[in-house]
DNA sequence: ATTTTCGAGATTTTT
DNA sequence: TCTCGAAAAT
């Protein structure tokens, strides 16, 4: 049982012990970051007592959580695996599951994946007669995300009207808007009310309900707040804004916070994730863990080199104690097939010297690089899999089944479309327009509107008839049937298994028994659990992936993205021409911002790497960004004596990689990193989220500071500094409290603030008491970008804080 | 009314 | 290479 500590450096079992309050831990690649979580969730267990169902644990993919899970269950003697082992999302249809009957909603609401979105994006494109040359699905589907994303969806509580009555909250708004807004709001109007009749939410609605609730149902958050003692966070610098606000708010009775992240990992921007959240988390103890287990010295030089052209990341150099292995090596190719072939041949000539398959990953920025690889591995019988690309449950046959259950469950009209003519009824657009016709005038769901007409004789087509009969049947079923045999009376009686057999489609097949396995799996999982049709589909809709047989012996391809978290022996990183990785479509229009993602998307796909990388790239003509391709800038940041170039290779194509490199500078939108109109001064005090505590030695002119630490001084960004006091010239620094010596101190700025209508000042040594954090001592009050700030040393905590909201604060009389 | 065929145009990343 | 829509064929 105490073996979870075993084998943990002092910085991991700091963080592990670190129990009370708020921990950041910035954990670099490779550093044993699960290790510490896992050792940290059996340590409040077995030390603390804490029972395992109020500690929450929060991870970003299934596969983690999984993993997780696994894990803790090898030390918690019990198999004392708990639910709150999550991702975000799924902790959110907890909360929901619970409590969204108060918003109206059912507790077997529907989740729409990607697909379900495009489909009505689609259906809404028909209906308003959009233009198709300005709008397209992907068009649409943006705008939806924008708005619900916007302040307006839960501020001016759009969120709730979505219950009822919405239209005209959003139509009264409509005058101050353009046109091309008010066309937004309309196609934004037409999806919330397909939502609302479905009772359906997206995946960033199960976020926002969830945070809608809890705001505005007192008790619904007592509840929460009070089971939750810990939360530990994964992957924290992915996390969105609003993703952080729900964890703080989950977080803010106990306030026994643990985020684990690294700055440098972040890839998740373009799905809203900050990279400025993480570096301002306030917290009572950050924790660094920068050596490296995984990857050899020459691999985690390569991976640092490229991250240093960073700007806005916290300066850390990891480091591995492991011994020198073998080069790095990059090939180029003079086309994609001598790229390929190359890459296959190098994994035939390592799998002769005893590499196993398995441990062989192919990384790639998008999925449709797959194409070329796949052809020769096929070629040379080298047996593979592909994570990702067209996943196990975004298969068609896979949807059909499920659409099947859930119109059986719900009858919402989303299912109802996709199946209604699969297998083929004989029915086309024109019969369909009816029935939404029908529909629509009666106000009904498709389904029930069908069901209607077929009860009135409106209906007679005999195939019709069949649907609404195989439909009733296993509605009256439903309840005496297991889900697997109800799947199967389903694809069964509706001939669907019939008309893939027509076709010979034995994959399609296989697939679908594949299903039938994991439903019965699941059902005995749950066995103990009333498990009902509508729970089932809620958790497999957030399930998308299957991930299972990591273990399957063949080479592994997958996406970088994929990749985050995981680790291989041996990687290849394919397609690392200029516009692939970095993508031309984040860096165009000179996007210092999205560069920088690229750039830490790079540095993951090389930090996957334990023992050996290999790094391809070829000529030849880019499709996608209609240009010739030429070797990724980011090769160009390597050190030339990391690596051995492969290959026949004209060096001038370096040249044109710099001119890439040169216009980009040229285009680029530095503004996007300009620093506030923050004032520096020599003599400031300063706080670093990392260093500590720091006096300004000089003032540079591009923004940038050279700041005294402890032992040593560093030139840093002003952006990554926070100047916390000001006090005179001469002033000397206590590195360890940030506070100034007695001696030479400036006058102390005061601040005021209201408490039941009185002013009441908070100055130096004034004594507080704050609700979470409790007793404390005000060290020092100052301004910083414009907002007030204390800073505060609690008892309890036993640490210091950046107080910016003074509204909860008690002064105590002294 | 449905299925097949053909050609043009587009291609990131995920819960 | 894949996807989508329109036109032709059934």
């Amino acid at each position: 049982m105490e073996n979870y500590i075993e084998g943990l450096n002092p910085q991991q079992l700091e963080a592990v012990k670190a129990t009370e309050g708020r921990i950041r831990v910035v954990a670099g690649a490779g550093s044993g970051k699960t290790k510490t979580l896992t050792s940290r969730f059996c340590y409040l267990v077995d030390k603390l007592g804490i029972s395992p169902a109020h500690i929450l644990c929060l991870t970003f993919t299934n596969k983690a959580a999984n993993e997780m899970r696994k894990r803790i269950a090898k030390y918690l003697p019990d198999g004392d695996v708990n639910d709150f082992i999550c991702t975000i999302h799924g902790f959110c249809v907890k909360i929901l599951r619970r409590d969204i009957y108060r918003l109206g909603y059912p507790k077997s609401f529907t989740i729409l994946d990607e697909e379900d979105r495009k489909s009505t994006a689609k259906q809404i494109l028909k209906e308003l007669e959009l233009d198709r040359e300005k709008y397209s699905a992907k068009n649409i589907l943006d705008i939806i995300t924008g708005l619900k994303g916007g302040e307006d969806y839960i501020l001016k509580n759009l969120l709730p009207c979505t219950i009822k009555g919405f239209e005209k909250n959003i139509i009264s708004n409509l005058e101050d808007l353009d046109k091309e807004d008010c066309v937004n709001y309309k196609i934004f109007t037409i999806y919330l009310e397909k939502q609302l009749k479905n009772f359906s939410l997206d995946f960033d609605d199960i976020i926002y309900f969830a945070i809608y609730i809890l705001d505005n149902y007192d008790e619904v958050c007592q509840y929460w707040q009070d089971q939750l003692e810990y939360i530990l966070l994964d992957e924290a610098q992915d996390c969105s804004d609003r993703q952080w606000y729900l964890i703080e708010l989950l977080a803010a009775k106990h306030n026994n916070l643990f985020i684990v992240g690294d700055p440098d990992q972040l890839i998740y921007e373009w799905r809203g994730a900050k990279i400025e959240s993480f570096l301002a988390f306030e917290n009572d103890k950050t924790i660094i863990l920068d050596q490296n287990y995984r990857s050899t010295p020459d691999i985690l030089n390569v991976a640092n080199c490229i991250i240093k052209n960073n700007i806005n990341r916290l300066d850390k150099d990891l480091f591995s104690l492991r011994p020198t292995g073998k080069q790095i090596i990059h090939f180029h190719g003079r086309n994609e097939v001598e790229e390929m072939q190359w890459v296959v041949k190098e994994i035939v000539a390592a799998h002769k010297l005893g590499v196993n398959y398995r441990d062989i990953c192919i990384l790639y920025r998008a999925s449709h690089m797959t194409r070329c690889v796949e052809q020769e591995l096929i070629k040379k019988h080298i047996p593979y899999k592909i994570y990702g690309g067209i996943r196990f449950y975004e298969r068609k046959e896979i949807k059909d089944a499920l659409a099947y259950l859930r119109l059986v469950e719900k009858g919402d009209d989303i299912s109802f479309l996709r199946i209604i003519n699969t297998p083929s009824r004989k029915l086309g657009d024109v019969f369909i327009a009816t029935i939404q016709d029908y529909a629509t005038d009666h106000n009904m769901l498709l389904y029930d509107a069908l069901k209607q007409m077929v009860d009135y004789d409106l209906i007679k087509k005999e195939s019709v008839i069949q649907f609404v009969d195989l439909i009733q049947e296993a509605r009256n079923k439903q309840y005496s049937l297991s889900i697997s045999d109800l799947l199967d009376m389903i694809l069964k009686d509706s001939n669907y298994l019939d008309s893939l057999r027509l076709d010979a489609d034995e994959e399609r097949l296989q697939n679908l028994e594949e299903l039938k396995m994991s439903i019965k799996y699941y059902e005995e999982a749950n066995i103990n659990e009333d498990i009902d049709l509508g729970t089932f589909l809620q958790d497999i809709a957030l399930y998308t992936n299957t991930d299972t047989d990591m273990s399957l012996d063949a080479v592994k391809l997958m996406t970088i993205h994929q990749a985050k978290g995981l680790e291989f022996p041996c990687v290849f990183v394919i397609q690392l021409f200029d516009g692939g990785l970095p993508s031309y479509r984040s860096i165009r229009y000179g996007r210092a911002r999205g560069l920088e993602e690229e750039r830490r998307l790079m540095y993951v796909a090389v930090t996957r790497a334990e023992n050996i990388l290999y790094l391809s790239e070829s000529e030849g003509y880019d499709f996608a960004s209609n240009s010739d391709k030429y070797p990724s800038r980011f090769l160009r940041e390597i050190e030339r004596t990391l690596f051995v170039t492969k290959g026949k290779m004209n060096e001038s194509l370096w040249s044109e990689t710099d001119k890439l490199i040169k216009a980009f500078n040229n285009a680029t939108k530095h503004e996007e990193y300009k620093s506030d109109e923050e004032t520096f001064m020599v003599n400031d005090f300063i706080e670093h989220e990392v260093f500590g505590f720091g006096k300004i030695l000089q003032v540079n002119s591009d923004n940038t500071c050279k700041v005294q630490f402890k032992s040593r001084s560093r030139t840093l960004k002003n952006e990554v500094i926070n100047v916390i006091g000001r006090y005179g010239d001469g002033a000397e620094i206590d590195f360890e409290t940030g506070l100034p010596m007695e001696n030479n101190i400036a006058e102390h700025p005061v601040e005021k603030i209201k408490e039941n209508k009185n002013e009441i000042e908070i100055k130096k040594w004034s004594k507080i008491t704050h609700p979470i954090y409790g007793d404390g001592v005000v060290l020092n009050v100052y301004e910083h970008k414009g907002k007030r700030k204390a800073y505060v040393k609690f008892e309890q905590v036993g640490n210091k804080l950046i107080l910016t909201d003074y509204t909860n604060i008690r002064v105590n009389k002294p």
